[in-house]
DNA sequence: AACTATTTATAAGA
DNA sequence: TTCTTATAAATAGTT
């Protein structure tokens, strides 16, 4: 635009691109500001660089302007959506439904459902992405799960012996207190499988299942 | 600025205030569109008129930016679920698909079909997406599994009480020994919270974890 | 990062 | 609101 007026297109050159987009954000955010005081406007600007770095300009705060924002199109959200066909025929209609259908698909491919068209080296590389990530979180957890069914075991454990040890007392007192009849040994029997749940689950957690 | 130059204030003449919101709007958000396609950056641009009209632009549109923005800024937003039916929809057909098909283009990156000409930032905003999908699973995990420990808890809670009757049984028979013979008393049979031995197992089990 | 020839934006007026 | 236009501001290409 001075030198020499240049296509709106992308930038090819990509040094070129990055000085322009320091220029320009530079002259879009004093602008920004500018309006914002001149008309007394509130603005929030975000941008993300083709990097993916976040510069932000607002006239107050960004978050108070996005609430702002949801607060008008939270009224918009509750208009009953009109059929699928309807929202595809009437190409004027408004942004909402457009947004929502790209949402949708976001958190579709978010969750994994349209990895189908990946080759497998792209899809080697998403995983290794996720597995990197999340791999810390889960051995926390199973640590913490870990320990916690098995401090937990070990005080049923104990509480079984003691148990077990206030039934032998109990037999024993009735034996001297029956002077020495046949003994009732009818109380043995419960704890032998009772003491096996959480041995059970600690070893579903030291198999991996997570 | 331009017959003459202005000082950057608030216009105090209302008119002027609106004729020159106007035309700087459109000015700043041509602009926005201009580095928008000249450096392949990400924008949103909200402004709020001093009459409180809302006036938004965006590359893609407002809310995935805003989504994008608060994942950079590490708020935990919930992800809304989709209605079904707009996720059933196929993405390319009519005009609308052509403004859909540019605004989607970052997010078939994010469904890692382009990888390739992704830079390391970039694949690390992917992955903090795609971890957050995730984390919704194992969410659901550790609910079950908070709700396995309780069980436990709980069994181990009837035993404690088995335990003190049992102790009270002992006292009881003690008294009874030092008086003199009585009658004997009922053992409670100590199955009846001791039968579910392998309950908490089995749910492991039911839950999926193997 | 600075320069500068031009283009672009726009203030004031119509 | 839109157009006009003189002028201020932004900026592309260069250094």
């Amino acid at each position: 635009m001075t030198r020499q007026k240049i296509q709106i297109k992308k930038i090819d050159n990509i040094t070129a691109r990055q000085v322009t987009f320091s220029k320009r954000r530079r002259g879009l955010f004093k602008k920004a500001s500018e309006l914002s005081t001149l008309c007394d406007a509130e603005i929030a600007l975000i941008v993300f660089s083709a990097t993916g770095k976040l510069f932000e300009y607002s006239s107050s705060s960004v978050k108070q302007v996005i609430e702002r924002h949801n607060l008008q199109s939270k009224n918009l959200d509750k208009i009953v959506q009109p059929s699928l066909e309807l929202q595809l025929d009437s190409a004027t209609d408004n942004n909402l439904s457009k947004e929502i259908y790209e949402k949708s698909r976001e958190l579709r491919q978010l969750k994994g459902q349209e990895l189908q068209e990946l080759n497998i080296e792209e899809l080697q590389h998403l995983e290794e992405l996720l597995a990197k990530g999340l791999t810390r979180v889960l051995e926390a957890k199973d640590d913490r799960i870990a320990n916690e069914i098995s401090t937990s075991k070990r005080k049923r454990i104990k509480l079984m012996e003691q148990n077990q040890r206030l039934r032998n007392q109990v037999s024993q007192t009735r034996c001297l207190l029956e002077q020495g009849p046949a003994s009732d040994s009818t109380m043995n029997n419960s704890n032998s499988s009772a003491d096996r749940d959480e041995d059970t689950a600690f070893t579903f957690l030291k198999l991996g299942w997570l």
